[in-house]
DNA sequence: TTGCTCCTCACGTCACGTGAGGTGGC
DNA sequence: TTGCTCCTCACGTCACGTGAGGTGGC
């Protein structure tokens, strides 16, 4: 080689000094990014100058900053004006500032388990999701029940009222509880709606009337077993809510997803869910 | 379907109530975490029961807290101990709460080069990179050197010695800057060691001694052209040390990656290291 | 002749998403 | 017959890492 040229790296020697592997800088290659100086046409090696490596450092910074082989390529190319470059920057920064926050959202829960794991000795029995749900329309019936009683004794009326108007009730049925227990005529009592979702408005009734019930963010959980064991399943969901600083904003939910008279209460499944919003920040 | 059987659920109807993809619960399935409980031998359709959604939503559950697919398979397989159990968990909040530490790092970087970009219209000269170095073997020399003239001129002494002692100088030859500018003999002047590395000791010399340099964690970064042009190198290194809550625990070095007497200045290259560490916690 | 470095495919990663091409029940 | 739902491959994603099988220069 004439000594009077610049010195040609091997990919070896290259990868080396920029302290990257050689499948790296093959990949780069290949992505458009960095391209040797030059091919030996006959062995297919790759020669770099020493010349390349500011750039090959400035794509590690790029990428240490967060962005996608794709997005260096653009920044890369070089022209972009001044706003389209501060926009790329903005918008990762926006995303990485995002990110931060969802896994501390992560951190949050993750505690919160290592809690229960660490109290009980073990997997807690109920896992709490973050879902939402679309409103939906219901022929629904409002009534105070007494302590002990069944929670849907209005789901018969319900089902035989919409039979005589020739609609077919919808799975599942809803119950929504308006109150927790109180006081009515010297029994404790649960205000109660049992919301049975239909396909079309009906006429009203002196007891049944068509709502729509709202939609939007509920903490939830899914209970087996019949309704009275169901204690652990609002405690589990209260937690979970404190915990992922969250607060109730509406009634609880009871929706009944497997529930029928020749079953066993025990192959009941109920899910549970709680209305919720983002705590307000202090 | 005898109605006094639980319902079964096609994979369409379970992914809805699930809020899940289709994909998702075959996914699932392929790994082992969720099987539907009845197959349709003639058509290969999945069926489902309702009891099957709890461990549907620990799964979700479970990966909403970060752990893999394969993790949550051995979670749910329940032949873990409270031990086991907590560990698992224990190590994901490390990993998070690092994971964390990472992007905040990240931010902050994205910040840096955020003002840079405002305040220059324009991308940075100067990428820094963060670089373990190995501690090296050299032959070297220290002097004052006068301001303006050249750093490295000890460097043929070094050379000439070595040939001498028929030792071949291994590339690439660092500079190890031991102070600023000071006054001396009437002039500015500069306490530099010039240090080719050596694959073996030497006998000593009145000027030369062979040392180790020092390894350690460098901010780095490469300049291109004369060393009288290098001074926003330094000034990129020492800013981004300071936005990134580094601090500089030793000598500068230059290090001459390209440099040689038939070469113009303006084809040097020349990369500069900062020895630093992380800032200590307020 | 033996290491050493380099080469080009090709496959794997992780948790699915997305067709393509085909079947079964109302 | 027409939608609708389901089925099974197979490929793509992202930034490489890791062989397998082969070549060129000291």
């Amino acid at each position: 080689m004439d000594m009077r040229e610049k010195m040609m790296l091997k990919i070896g020697e290259f990868a080396r000094i920029g302290q990257v592997s050689i499948a790296t800088l093959r990949h780069y290659e290949k992505a458009g990014l960095l391209k040797p100086t030059a091919l030996d046409a006959e062995t297919g090696y790759r020669y770099y100058l020493l010349d390349q490596l500011p750039r090959l450092n400035r794509i590690l910074a790029l990428k240490d900053l967060g962005f996608s082989l794709e997005q260096i390529a653009r920044l890369l190319e070089g022209d972009l004006d001044v706003l389209q470059l501060r926009g790329m920057f903005v918008l990762k920064q926006a995303q990485t500032q995002q990110l931060i926050e969802t896994e501390q959202a992560r951190l949050t829960r993750i505690a919160a388990r290592l809690q229960q794991i660490e109290q009980e000795g073990i997997m807690p029995t109920y896992d709490v999701r973050l879902k939402e749900v679309d409103p939906v329309l219901v022929a629904s019936m409002r009534e105070l029940v007494p302590l002990g009683e069944n929670l849907g004794r209005a789901y018969s009326k319900i089902v035989a009222y919409l039979s005589q108007q020739r609609v077919q009730p919808l799975q599942p049925t809803l119950l929504l509880l308006h109150s927790s227990y109180e006081w009515h005529n010297d029994q404790m009592a649960i205000d109660v709606e049992t919301a049975v979702p239909v396909p079309t408005a009906l006429p009203e009734n002196e007891q049944i009337s068509t709502r729509t019930v709202s939609g939007g963010w509920m903490a939830s959980t899914v209970h087996t077993g019949n309704d009275l064991s169901m204690g652990k399943a609002f405690v589990a969901l209260y937690n979970w809510i404190k915990d992922n600083e969250y607060h109730v904003i509406g009634t609880p939910r009871l929706i009944h997803l497997q529930r029928a008279e020749y079953l066993e209460p025990s192959q009941y499944v109920t899910e549970v869910q709680f209305p919720i919003e983002r705590q307000r920040e202090k």
